[in-house]
RNA sequence: GUGGGUAUAGCUCAGUUGGUUAGAGCGCCAGAUUGUGGCUCUGGAGGCCGUCGGUUCAACUCCGACUAUCCACCCCA
């Protein structure tokens, strides 16, 4: 039987992996400008760490993790996102101590053991920034904006921006008790995911797809109107922090995260050219995250964004890649002498930088051209034995056809001739 | 975890109402007179037709199971 790679997974192929570095430069550039270092914490925690961060009753701890012991009996978990380790690792280092706010980013395989379709894998990669220590919501702006500009510099149309607010601790509380009292006769008609959401998370049922449900809720009271005065004023200032930037956004109070540790503000940035997983790019405010996994009370605040759904969008919407950077020169030896001096000048071009390569594969003049036409190469030197008794070497530009003579020696020579 | 679709060369796919040596395009390799790529032409390699079992004189073709994969639900990036 043939070994193939595990369900969910995929291989990151030659051939296309210029598109991930594009995009990991195009990351990276953009998180500098806007202050944002990278942090690396590995593909594997202590389960602990999710099932207290990320929270006991989501899906992800109860259903989704890749889960085992180690040979030390320790419970281990890949990650299945990337916020929990970024807290931990805040705290364990005390970042806290460094000027605030701490402001992270970090591209990372991110784990969950689920049915894959389109735009889900059970390995899959994830871009996330993080700010610990300012709970301003011009930072909430900043944040939704570097998810905002990196899609659209990458120039993918037709995103939308949804965001909300799930509230705190405090008004959430009361609400649920008001979205419960208004549900309690209504319960009967909802759908049975949301006669069990009703007792373990009522807040969810406002997401409800069901037709039947949507239908119950049409004045069912909104979180975002129920909002304490703190809240309140935390979602209009992000508002305007959104107007000052320029970002359109649709705030849509049936926004709800599926992580239990979101509060205050709540987005997605959602695409229709994906499939039916339509968020590329979720996240929000967890200000009782840091203190909840042991830390100092802290606020913060972050997103996810998937870099396969990421993909699939320039994909499907037809969105060109920059060309791949293509070797510039081959050399094509004829004969055993020839390949001598060959190899020889290849390994000299090379160290002054020239992206070149040789035949290895024994082929004859005419199977080497063809060779270097595929690889795309500006220019062919060809070396021959009637080449080395005039002590010359031929340069062919491969563009135009024409052919040059260059002294076996004058690498300077040879090299101008190479890069024209 | 639930539901549906698909499974034939490296890739994308044909394959007639079950009937003899299973095809195409692309890719790969080699040639088209003597040391030169792209275009064209010719030839070649490469498939236990996903696996196992059943029906039949006969299965790539029909049936079943399994596996893989795709899509959708739940949920999420």
């Amino acid at each position: 039987m043939k070994i193939k790679r595990p369900k969910g997974t995929r291989d990151i192929l030659p051939s296309e992996v210029y598109k991930w570095q594009y995009i990991e430069d195009v990351i990276r550039k953009l998180c500098t400008i806007n202050g944002y270092k990278e942090i690396r914490t590995p593909v594997f925690e202590h389960t602990e760490l999710f099932e207290r961060g990320v929270g006991e009753t989501t899906d992800i701890v109860q259903k989704e993790m890749y889960t085992f012991f180690d040979k030390g009996g320790r419970s281990i978990t890949l990650k299945p996102e990337g916020t929990a380790p970024v807290v931990r690792s805040f705290i364990e280092n005390n970042i806290f101590n460094d000027p605030q706010p701490t402001k992270i980013y970090y591209i990372t395989p991110c784990y969950r053991y689920e049915r894959p379709q389109a735009g889900r894998l059970r390995e899959f990669h994830q871009f996330g920034i993080e700010v610990f220590g300012s709970k301003d919501s011009y930072v909430d702006a900043e944040v939704i904006n570097v998810g905002m500009t990196l899609l659209q510099s990458l120039g993918i149309k037709n995103l939308e921006l949804r965001i909300n607010s799930v509230g705190c601790p405090i008004c959430r509380k009361e609400y649920n008790l008001k979205l419960k009292a208004y549900l309690e006769h209504k319960l009967q008609g909802l759908c049975k995911f949301c006669q069990d959401r009703y007792n373990t998370n009522p807040l969810r049922i406002l997401d409800c797809k069901e037709e039947k449900c949507k239908r119950k809720l049409e004045d069912a009271p909104f979180m975002l109107d129920n909002l304490c005065d703190d809240c309140k004023n935390h979602f209009e200032r992000l508002k305007k922090g959104l107007d000052i930037i320029g970002l359109d956004y649709i705030v849509d109070p049936k926004i709800v995260r599926g992580l239990d540790y979101y509060t205050k503000t709540a987005f997605e940035i959602i695409s229709n050219d994906i499939g039916a997983q339509g968020t590329v790019c979720g996240g929000g405010r967890y200000d009782g995250l840091i203190e909840q996994c042991g830390g100092p009370s802290t606020p913060g605040i972050g997103f996810g964004l998937g870099l396969e759904r990421l993909l699939l969008i320039l994909e499907n919407q037809g969105i060109p890649f920059p060309e791949e950077e293509k070797p510039e020169l081959f050399i094509a030896a004829i004969g055993e002498k020839a390949d001598d001096k060959a190899m020889e000048l290849l390994f000299e071009l090379r160290r002054l930088s020239i992206k070149a390569d040789k035949d290895y594969m024994d082929r004859s003049l005419k199977a080497q051209m063809k060779y270097a036409d595929k690889l795309k190469v500006k220019s062919v030197i060809i070396i021959g034995d009637e080449e080395i008794e005039k002590n010359i070497i031929k340069i062919k530009n491969m563009e135009n056809g024409e052919v040059k003579d260059a002294l076996l020696n004058d690498i300077d020579d040879i090299v101008n001739k190479v890069r024209r």
